[in-house]
DNA sequence: AAAAATCGAAACGCTTACGTAACGATCGAA
DNA sequence: TTCGATCGTTACGTAAGCGTTTCGATTTTT
């Protein structure tokens, strides 16, 4: 069931909710960041460093820094794999889980209004 | 006509968005920066520092950067405003509405993918 | 057992961002 | 005309980001 958009639908959005979560929140995260958190918490576990990195497309060292970043906000932990311990697995947070079931509700919510 | 969306679409659509923006841009904008952008591209001039300081809740001296760092990358121009020159002109660009236009496109894409 | 490969992190120098405070330029009112 | 208010920017010290390279630890291969 797809979701249909006209072009000032999609980016009305985008807008609506890109600035409410300004507004709402201090933690001003990039892009980058963002989908690494949404990485982590839509998709399967285990997440490691280097799989993040590849389907980011981005160098390893961002992913280390962006965990390091998030891990202090609390949104995301990380923990030794035991069966193969070169491997870092990238853990949920009950704060990363509210920061992003926040978000979701913020784009229900700006979805709603949209006008058109 | 509103937009109704799961809870699962929502966050669902804001991930396969943003990983592709990345992985497709390398100019990895902060949420802050995009907000601006869009506000400029969406909302009638005229556009000041201190107006959109006031939108987005935050001092001047971020707009400021943000519009330098979004001025480099072509997004954006500034222009004194010549019936009170205290005040700056924002205005859109080519390239800006460029990167509007395919991330509007991005997310209508993402949305018509959605599963459920 | 030794060598090669792999993992994530740390180090390097540099760029960009932050908040707070002060700044010059400009306008409006006294 | 002078004084105060307002505009956007700059300056300051600090924090966080980047890409590249190197590192220690661990696993796999030979």
């Amino acid at each position: 069931m797809p979701v249909e958009l006209s072009p000032s639908q999609a980016l009305g959005l985008w807008h609506a909710v890109s600035l409410e979560q300004v507004r709402v929140d201090k933690r001003d995260l990039t892009l980058r960041q963002i989908s690494i958190l949404l990485q982590i918490y839509l998709v399967p576990p285990p997440h490691t460093v280097r799989g993040l990195a590849g389907i980011l497309g981005v160098t390893k060292p961002v992913i280390t820094r962006a965990l390091d970043t998030m891990g202090d906000l609390g949104l995301v932990t990380r923990v030794r794999d035991e069966r193969d311990k070169r491997n870092v697995i990238i853990r949920r947070t009950v704060d990363g889980a509210l920061y992003l079931e926040k978000l979701g509700d913020l784009i229900i919510d700006q979805g709603r209004k949209l006008p058109i």
